[in-house]
DNA sequence: GTCTATAAAAGGATAGAC
DNA sequence: GTCTATCCTTTTATAGAC
């Protein structure tokens, strides 16, 4: 009957709701698109009216800024668990790291519009928000450096390429894999240019 | 004075103030953001009330189609231009390429989100205002082909190379040229890749 | 072809009772 | 912490006069 166990219930009690808010965000911005996230079907989908999210965000854009954070921390938790242990040969290395990013940012379009780009004009992240993709690239540097990839410029261009490759296949072939495919060729390409050790994953095809 | 004359003004006057509404909405886009065209916004800056745009277009995504189809229009034109005549040597000739392609793309965000992501999300592109960028690919499957660039993978390796590269610069760094810098060697990356003739665009350097 | 008037809906946000 | 009530704005789109 102390207080502080209390209060402890109903902090956790008020987490839990802002969770369910966020969820229910996530699902109609999934659905409808990022765009089409409305106060009122966010809360009628939490069994809400909408003046009642107030309590527990102090804006709409607030909402898209723990989207935002929640999105960037999950992927930063799937890169820590990724590179956790990771094969010794660099190329292979690579590409298990290429395909953990590309399969995460092509399973939800919506969360890949709001870590990467600018679909909602008036949202910027919040800096407790933005932290944790600042922290996901640190250790991708970190990584990437013990692999041999320890030109800044290198790192550049692996983000760009493994990135493009997702964008093509969101833009082009959604739920397909054309650009998937070319995720070995694409780390070989790269590991060849760095003169990476190692046998190259796939055999050099010829085009004829 | 006879009749066809006066109907080649009109079409010409009503075309006239159709381009002028075009122009209008991405003036709009540019400046607030591509969701953030409205047709009275649209109509104020062209002088006239929203609902006389219904004379000029049937909905406000037919508005958001004719920008798509204008988009890549001029596209087309400045990819048949920039491949009228290319240097001889394939990886100069690639270069030239990119850095038109990456210039064109980097210069307007909501141009290049309206051409290549979804941010609208129930807009679809009419067949009419699609067919240009069919048209593109064509075109530039054609000429990269008669650079040594036979595969249809490696096309599409190339596009979402030079594409990454802008999404990048788009992303992480508007106005700057960190990305467009690595325009040399990812070409030369590519190039290497394929086994495509010449001296290479820069230097080789080392990491140290 | 443009206007006024207006529909009809939906949007974010606030005040104040409970 | 959630509600009702409501504000005020904005949105796309239509009807009908001129």
């Amino acid at each position: 009957m102390s207080v502080l166990p209390n209060r402890d219930r109903q902090a956790e009690r008020r987490e839990a709701t802002r969770r369910e808010i966020v969820e229910a965000a996530w699902e109609i911005a999934r659905a409808e698109g990022l765009s089409s996230v409305t106060l009122r079907e966010v809360a009628a989908r939490v069994g809400m009216r909408s003046p009642s999210l107030y309590t527990h965000f102090a804006s709409k854009n607030a909402i898209y800024d723990a989207m935002f954070g929640e999105a960037w921390s999950e992927f930063l938790q799937v890169t820590l668990e990724r590179t956790a242990s990771l094969p010794k040969a660099p190329r292979v290395a690579l590409l298990a790291m290429s395909e953990t990013f590309f399969d995460f940012a092509v399973a939800d379009l919506a969360r890949f519009q709001l870590m990467n780009q600018r679909v909602i004009p008036d949202f910027q992240p919040s800096p407790e928000s933005y932290a944790p993709s600042v922290a996901t690239l640190e250790r991708l540097r970190e990584v990437l450096d013990r692999l041999g990839v320890d030109q800044p410029e290198a790192v550049d261009l692996y983000v760009s390429l493994v990135g493009g490759l997702v964008d093509s296949q969101l833009a082009n072939d959604p739920g397909g894999d054309r650009w998937r495919r070319l995720l070995p060729r694409a780390m070989d390409m790269f590991a060849d240019h760095l003169g990476l050790p190692g046998p190259p994953l796939r055999s050099t095809q010829r085009s004829t």
